[in-house]
DNA sequence: GCCGTTTTCGGCCCGACTGTTTTCAGTCG
């Protein structure tokens, strides 16, 4: 059998590995940020470059030319980039992992082995152990202690930082925003950076804040019982980690600009140098403290980022789309896409109950959904095969389904409660349930929970023969992957999505904060292919009814509107828009 | 190496902080 096309990571995480040699070699700096910048799109395409490359349509990436593109194909016939394989054999082994390190860098890293005659990471090691590094110039004990602690435990020193979900991240952001707001010298203070744009992981919170009074906003920051150690401070940035190790940085302007502040760090980074490039072009520098024009010298500033956006000729673009993915481009011509908003969502079509694995009655899963204002709610617990003996088996599900029947009696018409399942689509694409107890059902949440490793060519079958049963109205978590603990199943997500769109089945956005499946770049995908989606909670107890907002916002980072989610229409609509209004009753 | 609402050539975002120095390079975001 034909082995698999190289995936879209493993792709570009040779680009990367190619920046990273060539900037330890002192490249142009712009030819190395070419190879990053392509990287980074390689990665975040949802479409399987592979394909793409075949098509020869990989130059309509953004950020990837000819050269690259070739590079591409060359990888992908010859299994190697011949100018990588020359980079790899002339470097020292482990000098990316040293250039790495935090505070480190290419120049450093490149001076160490060079000067010091270092052929390993092992060797750096040592020489650090030795007092050896302290003796070049520029260099001391800080940095030698800094490179030591980077190669202590796990000896390469490649581990990469640890990302929090963005439930955690978001937590610590608000616990520190209430200590600022608590301080007379903050003006008004407000997250920004990823935790901002909801991106699912991150790797620190950024905290923005308008200050008449520097010092006592910083001593209420570094007050803060969140704090385990200041680790960086000046006059306007101060960072410190949390007990649990993630950086929390705030940044402190004066009132006047707190707009500016605000723009540039909530980021990206692509989203704020693609801005900037724009902004260059029409004589304006745009920094965090304003935007000047270059010729008359004048700078202007704003404490309301929209204005910051007006004054740039745009429209203002919601934070979830500031990655560098397009967002410019539609802003400047009018495109920018109306975004499902969480007041939108009508209804949860995925819970459990402790039927099967929910800590909550179906009384108090009932509960929570109305006082959230929802029509509906399909009540979805486990098929048997999902194990632990927590799966309904035909007999107990039907006494779910009569007992759903008559609580729902007692809460209509002003709330519609559904009778679910959440059956298991096995190995062979079969269903847990059988079509006449699955016919019996509102709507049907079908899912993988087992058998995560077949291959992709076996799993994409799997799935598709899933959708294409009349009973199953939403796939759900679709990938299966566990953030930062399972990779997404291997899947081919664009056959999955035109499976879904032919057949009409809804793709579930999970909002669980450890799941986000589909992620913000499948959701572009099926949104753009016409897929419905299914924004569902999967919600386990009362309180993670509350995380739809993290699916929603998931959800408008892959550019969706209200018309592609399923469940933003009334539950008379979202009947006749499944397969469940279509099937004979 | 990429790219164009001034450009197919000549640019390429902008500032804070640290560590090491005595004025700044390197790193980071």
């Amino acid at each position: 059998m034909e082995s698999p096309p190289l995936s879209n990571v493993a792709i570009a995480e040779r680009f990367e590995l190619l920046g990273d040699l060539l900037e330890l070699e002192g490249a142009v700096v712009y030819r190395v940020l070419a190879y990053r910048r392509a990287a980074q799109t390689l990665r975040e395409t949802a479409e399987s470059v592979a394909r793409l490359s075949a098509e020869g349509r990989l130059t309509s990436l953004p950020g990837v030319g000819q050269t690259i593109a070739d590079k591409v194909g060359e990888l992908l016939s010859t299994g190697e980039i011949a100018a990588l394989t020359r980079l790899v054999s002339r470097n020292p082994p482990g000098a990316v992992a040293v250039m790495r390190l935090q505070g480190v860098g290419p120049k450093t890293a490149r001076r160490i082995f060079a000067e010091l005659d270092l052929k390993t990471v092992a060797d750096v090691r040592e020489a650090a152990v030795a007092g050896r590094i302290r003796t070049l110039s520029g260099l001391g004990e800080k940095t030698e202690a800094a490179i030591l602690a980077g190669l202590a435990d796990g000896g390469d020193g490649a581990a990469p930082a640890p990302r929090r979900s963005i439930a955690r991240a978001r937590a610590l952001g608000e616990t520190v925003l209430a200590d600022l707001r608590a301080c007379d010298g903050v003006i008004r203070c407000d997250l920004a950076g990823s935790v901002r744009r909801y991106r699912e992981t991150s790797k620190d919170v950024d905290v923005v804040a308008a200050v008449s009074n520097r010092i006592a906003a910083a001593e209420a920051f570094t007050a803060g019982e969140w704090v385990a150690e200041v680790v960086s401070r000046g006059d306007s940035r101060i960072a410190a980690s949390a007990h649990d190790g993630t950086v929390v940085e705030l940044r402190m302007v004066p009132e006047g600009c707190y707009g500016n502040l605000v723009q540039h760090l909530t980021g990206s980074k692509a989203h704020n140098v693609a801005l900037r490039e724009a902004a260059v072009r029409k004589k304006l520098s745009v920094s965090e403290y304003g935007i000047e024009h270059v010729e008359s010298g004048e700078v202007w500033s704003s404490d309301d980022e929209a204005e910051v956006y007006e004054h740039l000729g745009l429209p203002w673009i919601p934070p979830e789309l500031r990655e560098g993915r397009g967002e410019l481009e539609a802003a400047r011509k009018g495109a920018l896409p109306a975004l499902v908003e969480v007041s939108d969502i009508r209804g949860d079509l995925h819970v459990h109950t402790d039927w099967s694995d929910g800590k909550a009655t179906l009384e108090k899963m009932v509960e929570a959904a109305r006082g959230r204002g929802y029509e509906y709610m399909n009540v979805t617990d486990h098929s048997p095969s999902v194990g632990f003996g927590m799966g309904l088996d035909a007999g107990r599900l039907h006494a779910q389904i009569e007992r759903v029947r008559e609580l729902g009696a007692t809460l209509a018409p002003d709330f519609t409660l559904l009778a679910g399942a959440e059956v298991d689509i096995l190995r062979d694409g079969s269903l847990d349930y059988s079509d006449e107890l699955l016919a019996q059902l509102d709507v049907v949440v079908a899912s993988v929970h087992a058998s995560h490793r077949l291959s992709a060519a076996d799993q994409t079958k799997r799935v598709c023969a899933a959708l294409e049963s009349p009973y199953v109205d939403v796939l759900g978590h679709p990938t299966g992957r566990l953030i930062g603990r399972r990779e997404p199943n291997p899947l081919d997500m664009e056959a999955v999505v035109a499976k879904a769109v032919e057949t009409g089945t809804a793709l579930e956005v999970s909002s669980q904060p450890h799941r986000l499946d589909l992620s913000d770049v499948h959701v572009r995908l099926a949104v753009e292919a016409g897929a419905m989606l299914a924004i569902d909670t999967d919600a386990h107890s009362v309180a993670a009814i509350d995380y739809l907002p993290y699916g929603v916002m998931n959800a408008r980072r892959g550019w969706t509107g209200p018309a592609s989610v399923a469940n933003t229409r009334s539950w008379p609509q979202l009947r006749s828009l499944l397969k469940a209004g279509k099937r004979p009753r």
